[in-house]
DNA sequence: CCTACCGATCGGTAGG
DNA sequence: CCTACCGATCGGTAGG
């Protein structure tokens, strides 16, 4: 790893603990052994430093959909729900940046981030709106339905911790769950019992 | 409204908006046409002015648990979507601190906003525990049932804006639907279709 | 990658 | 509630 991926991982994790402009350089480049200046030898900014971050944790994400099995609704949208909590178990802290820090860019580069951010939800929403179509999730309202879903799996980056009593593969086998029955979906998957 | 109040009241729009860190007290001073300096006459320090904020928004959605209708559990848990939808709804600001500014608390003032929290979500915990208890919710992990309509009922506060397509009445509504069929409540309340 | 520094701004206080 | 100020710290740069 380069010295500048180091940083970038370094500042991943001190952005979404402590949030963004509690985080000073000096902090930052103390957790790299550098003196404060030095970290410009190597990035250009805070600011491009943040917006780095949050490209990050975007390409996780917007990898899980391009990787979504072809095939029917439910399939595609458990898929969906696994993906979506690997990312936020293997990369909480970019994550965090992504679902959050973000917004303390400014204009030019707070664009790029909302852009990355509209794509991923659109994505979803196609995946969504697909399944309402074949008339296979049951929905009133398709685009409130989408923000239901992505509201359940967004903040759950607030409180996944790897640590917790739930095994990720538990916990995102019962998380499909209970999005596919709220988007109407009748029981009986592969496997059982609810 | 008193002084204190209005201090208050812009500290929730400015932390909200901005955050915490990147909203200076001259700032705040200046929206209401004092000196930096002149704002100690009011408050102890910023810190305190943060907390008074989330203690204002928590004792809103105390409420909403406190108000809610006895009865059954589909009842109590459409009533309870409303009240937190409307919470923010109506105190869109406050509602955001207190669901992420608090964070940037520091220990003896960060427990009490814990706390508060703590106490609401264990508060929603009860009423899915009851529908669960008398059979009428039908999932196989409460608590991790309880995380994923906290889930999406927090994150509304990202995405809800007063001007956006859907009333709150609508909103609501729909939200209820997709909350109770999550947790396994057959269709048919008191008006009709899906 | 370091040393040494820049101007700006921070939260908060004293004294009136 | 204002004026005037405190020490500390901020992001970033020059020059090596």
């Amino acid at each position: 790893m380069d010295r500048r991926s180091q940083i970038l991982t370094i500042a991943g994790h001190l952005f979404s603990q402590r949030g963004y402009h509690a985080t000073s350089m000096r902090e930052l480049a103390r957790h790299l052994n550098l003196q404060g200046g030095s970290l410009y030898a190597h990035i250009q900014s805070k600011e491009e430093l943040l917006l780095e971050v949050v490209r990050q944790a975007a390409e996780r994400f917007q990898k899980v959909l391009e990787e979504l099995p072809s095939g029917d609704p439910v399939t595609r949208m458990k898929a969906l729900v696994k993906g979506h909590l690997r990312v936020i178990a293997e990369e909480l802290p970019r994550a965090t940046v992504f679902f959050h820090e973000w917004k303390h860019l400014s204009p030019p580069l707070l664009e790029e981030a909302k852009a990355l951010r509209r794509r991923y939800e659109e994505g979803v929403q196609e995946v969504i709106r697909e399944g309402v179509e074949k008339g296979v999730f049951q929905v009133e309202n398709p685009r409130l339905a989408t923000l239901f879903v992505l509201s359940a799996l967004n903040w759950t980056y607030q409180w996944y911790r790897p640590d917790g009593p739930l095994s990720l593969e538990e916990l995102s086998e019962q998380y499909a769950k209970l999005v596919l029955r709220a988007l109407g979906v009748r029981e009986g998957g592969e496997d059982g019992e609810a």
